[in-house]
DNA sequence: GCTGTCATTGCGTGA
DNA sequence: TCACGCAATGACAGC
């Protein structure tokens, strides 16, 4: 991966050229005059085109129309340097300074005016730790290809994972079904045994067991059949 | 404009009552039971949808995994309460805390993967009155119709696709056994068909599975036995 | 979401 | 051919 730095970034520079001692992946970094947005990503044929603002740069552009013309040409751009921009970022880099106070209905305004009307994804970076993380994880995503997939399953987590006794470990996770809770988990168990043998069991059988009735007896075989 | 606050939002719902101050336009704020979401505009025959996360919640809800299954619901959602959605906007409202220290990986991670992959837009309220501002902005450009994409913006945004992943309970029920992630469970599931074989099965069958190997086996084993 | 740790796997080596 | 050890991979659990 190589990560171009446009050259009159040169707050950061130091900050973002120790992204070359990445592993995964390897990045190379260096410095160059960008046309167009502050940092790319370049990996294989496609590119991530960032434009970095300060926000006391971000706050004193806000009237003009310098920066309503910058990310006009940002976000029309569709190749850079030869490379087609598969993905677009602007980040707002600073905190906001409460001297003088700060103009929340400003900012918010632009912010709106950024994500909806232009359409550019907006990342605040507190402090240099977060732009360096932010660009770091960026790389690390786009090499794995992580920012182009649909989204995925997640709901298999455990909400804790007691290493606990064995005797606990089962309730807890005949507890895992929907209308089985801890009172049902153990007499079940007390019932049968072992899973194995709630898993086997009839309906019938089932429904032996106290708290357990017809739905209950359905739900349950229906899972594990 | 109507803005509708969902009745669980307490902590904030006195402060945004004062939206009905407005004047451009006029607005009505109501507390209601919103089935998705915690804020609703409505205006005309169209919806703006607003999830506000705590940056507590945010941090806990991105270890329990709770955000994604949340944000897929979102995602997915094309019309509320019969209003098409024109709109959608995530809120992370607060500031992190630095003890104990954040970390700037996870949150840039998990910044990423809600602007590219579930293609939500981002705005962060570091307090009250940022968030104040922030929905009052949005009403008065939704009023004034501000928020229309301009032409030649990047591409579309993706929605609703109508394959987005669903809950399987057997997977989730296998998941819930300590060492049994996504991964094995499904594995063990395409390999036995049911939660039933896989618990009558013997260590031998079980390390079978791809990804099962003597110490799971053995572990699967003895909490099914 | 990310990171560190550890289990599994497949391969290369020698008996 | 088989048993074993090793390194790379990949999954899980914790944060
Ligand atoms: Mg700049
Ligand atoms: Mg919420």
């Amino acid at each position: 991966m190589h990560v171009l730095i446009d050259y009159r970034e040169i707050t950061v520079q130091s900050l973002l050229m120790s992204l070359s001692g990445m592993k995964t992946p390897p990045v190379h970094v260096e410095v160059a005059h960008l046309p167009l947005g502050d940092f790319f990503l370049v990996s294989k044929d496609t590119g991530v085109l960032i434009e970095r603002k300060s926000t006391s740069d971000f706050i004193s552009s806000l009237r003009s129309s310098r920066l309503w013309d910058q990310l006009l040409r940002f976000m029309k751009a569709s190749t850079l340097l030869g490379h087609p921009l598969k993905q677009k970022l602007l980040i707002v880099h600073g905190t906001f300074d409460r001297e003088p106070p700060v103009s929340w209905p400003q900012i918010m305004g632009a912010y709106m005016e950024i994500l909806f009307v232009y359409d550019i994804p907006l990342i605040v970076c507190e402090d240099d730790e977060a732009l360096y993380q932010c660009l770091r994880i960026l790389i690390k995503r786009e090499a794995q290809g992580k920012n182009e997939v649909l989204p995925g399953s997640h709901w298999f987590r455990k909400h804790c994972s007691p290493s606990l006794p064995e005797m606990d470990l089962r309730r807890y996770v005949l507890a895992s079904i929907p209308s089985i809770g801890d009172v049902l988990a153990e007499n079940l168990l007390d019932h049968f045994g072992t899973i194995a043998a709630v898993a086997h069991a009839t309906e019938k059988q089932l429904r032996r067991v106290e708290g357990v009735g017809k739905k209950k007896a359905e739900k349950i075989h229906s899972i594990f059949h």
